[in-house]
Parts: structure tokens; sequence; C-alpha cells
DNA sequence: TACAAAAGTGCAATCACTACACTTTTGAAG
DNA sequence: CTTCAAAAGTGTAGTGATTGCACTTTTGTA
């Protein structure tokens, strides 16, 4: 049904080149020591078709992103009966580390955005992004207004949560903690 | 005993005049339609010497963020008796914007701020920066390792939710909300 | 008074990004 | 199969922030 024509394939390989010279080079020698230029003769285009197909020099490392906001919608939609949206919230995010720890490398990526604060910025606004999308599900899901101040804010956090937890070295403990504390509070044991 | 020389108030002076000169022209002609140039000219000093005393054209705004930090971990330190940690920052946070409300010039600043997505990332990052600071103060108080991942969730969620208090037209209700959240969990008034 | 550090200057360069006018490719209609 | 407009790509020249450099001026101090 999704019959590309050859004008639609070429592009998204042309895409797809540049996508993958960046990555290489990036990966190789530092986002900050490789010039968009370099890029752009690795790829074998011209500066300009780069800018064409992404928006800026950030861009080239954050591909697809629609396919997150769907998925991050849809863990708080099609939770199973009886599960908070905390919960929810925080199985999608552990499993999509876990998901992240077959491809080898993920971690070199992951090492290098850390790294560059060019690009844990540039992710960040990705994430957030997506919030205002998070912020309506929730709070359709407990039948509040579209932009219930409760509701916008554990949409913030929880995408925040997830930077949190990428930061940490136990990931899965991490999660537990932060999300937990969203669901029942600082007081909860923090009788002191 | 902070007797400053004439260099050193001279210094001071010259990077006053520098961030005059930007306020009065970006408050006018907005961030973007104002190069640094033009900044310089005004305060009668080179580019180069402008960018002596600021990192960025974005940091020309933004200056005195020290005092901030000092008065965010105070907050959490000195706070009265009985006192939780997420109500002391919420009245931390109520007071400030309290404070801005006398300044006139605040509510035309925070418009400028609002509508240049520059400097709302800049200036979120000047706010997280203290993240660490602020996390390390709350550990402190309830005697958990400097590095205890609740802490530092509860030191980020605070500041992101200054961030989404700022942006609500009803502030004080948004920052009961959320620091309520914060407090009592989403699981404490949400039983669906 | 003399000297070194600090403050300031002007110039040229880098780098991301844009506007423009242009050529080439290609899907589709006739 | 031809034709033609839209889409994809190119090169050039520019803008605007930021940096490096070599230089002059100011100023605290020995």
């Amino acid at each position: 049904m999704t019959e590309l024509g050859r004008r639609e394939r070429k592009k998204l390989q042309t895409r797809q080149s540049i996508a993958d010279a960046a990555l290489e080079l990036f990966l190789a020698r530092g986002f900050d020591d490789v010039g968009v230029k370099e890029v752009a003769d690795r790829a074998d285009v011209s500066v300009t078709t780069l800018f064409k197909h992404f928006p800026s020099k950030e861009a080239l490392l954050f591909d697809e992103d629609s396919e997150m906001e769907s998925a991050l919608v849809a863990a708080v939609r099609e939770r199973p009966a009886g599960q908070s949206i905390p919960q929810a919230l925080r199985q999608h995010f552990v499993g999509a580390a876990r998901g992240h720890a077959d491809h080898p490398l993920f971690g070199t990526f992951a090492r290098l955005v850390e790294s560059t604060p060019a690009l844990r910025a540039y992710q960040r606004t990705m994430w957030t992004r997506h919030e205002k999308a998070l912020a309506r599900a929730i709070a359709e899901d407990v039948g509040a207004p579209p932009d219930d101040v409760r509701c916008a804010g554990l949409a913030r956090f929880a995408l925040e949560s997830r930077d949190v937890i990428f930061g940490r070295p136990d990931r899965e403990r991490a999660a537990e903690e932060l999300f937990g504390l969203l669901e029942h509070g600082w007081a909860a044991d923090q009788q002191a």
C-alpha cells in the first residue's frame, strides 16, 4: 500500500546517506570537531541539500521521532487494566532502555550525546516536544480538562524522569524510585 | 571590606553599560532583530569587549545568577520547622513571582523571554545549572547520600515546576497543585 | 617612575545557516 | 513518446555570532 515512487525512494536514500555520514563522522571524531561541510562531502551532496533534509546540524543525529510520540501516548492509553499512569510510563521507558541495550552502537551514541551540551539540549527539546501530546492523553484518560495543570505536570515530570534515568548507572532502580516518587509523593517515605 | 578599586569599578561599569544597552534594544525591537554589533555600539564598546564580559548574546539578558542559587539552597535549609521541602520550594517560587510583580519592567521582560525560543532555552539551562546544588542541599537535609536519585529527582521536578508555573495564568494555584503532586503523589487523589 | 597585568580595540577568520538563481531529474498528462 | 511543471539538487554569496591574534591604553603597584 505504501508503494513509494522512484523519486521518493531516491529522496529517502539521500537523506539516509546524509544521516549515515553524520553518524559515522560524529562518532569517530566528536560533534564539535566535524563541520557540516565535511558531512555533506562524505554523503556526496552539497551543503544546501543537507539543510533541505535536516533543519540543523543537531538534527542530523535525531531522525524520526513521530513514532516515539505515538508510542508514548499508546503507553498511557493502552496500559493494562489496574496499572497506574506513572507505572505505565515507567515501564515504557525501562522497556525502551532495554531495547536499546541490544544495539551495540547505542552505547557509543548515548555517550556522544551525553558529552556534548548542544546535543543534550537538542535531545531534551525533542522529547519535551511530546509533552503536550502526553499531557492531553493523560487528561483525557482521567477525564480532566485538556490543559489541567496536574496532568501537564505529570507529563513534564515523566519526560524529565527519562532524562534523569538515562544519566544513572542503575536505570531500573532509578526508574522505580523516581516514578515511585511521582506516584506516592515525597511525603510517603519522608516523615522526618 | 569590599572596597573595589577604580579598575574594578570601571570594569563593572562597562559591563553594566553593555547589559543596559542590550536590555533597552531587545525590549524595543526583539532579541532576533538586534545584532550584537548594535548593542556594542550603543554601549560604546567594541564587539570584542562585549564578548569578554558576556559569554554569549543570550547571556546579555541574564546577569547575576549566583544569588539565585544561594537563595534556592537557603529556602530549603532555613525553612520553618515542620515545613516540608516541597512546600518550602513552592513558597520560594511563589514569593519570587510576587516580588517580580513590583518591577514594572519585569512583565515586558518575561514576555520577551517567553516569545523567544533561544531565550527560553537559555533561561532553562541557567536554572537547571542549580539543580545539582539544590539536590545536594536536599540530600544533606534528609541525610541521604549526595547523589541520591529521589533527591535529584525532587530537585529537577521543583525547577521544572517553576517553568511550568510561569507559563500559567494563575500561578498561585498552579504552584499549589504541582507541589501538591510532588508532595503527595499522583495516586493521592486519583483513585480511578 | 617603571613595569606587568588587565582592559580594550580592530581585523580576519570560522562556522552554522539562508537566499538566490540556476540546472537536472522525474512523474504524469496528453 | 513527448512535454512540462514540480521537485531535488547545486554553487555562490551573504549574514550573524563567536574566536584568535596582535596591538594599544590604562592602572595598580613595587
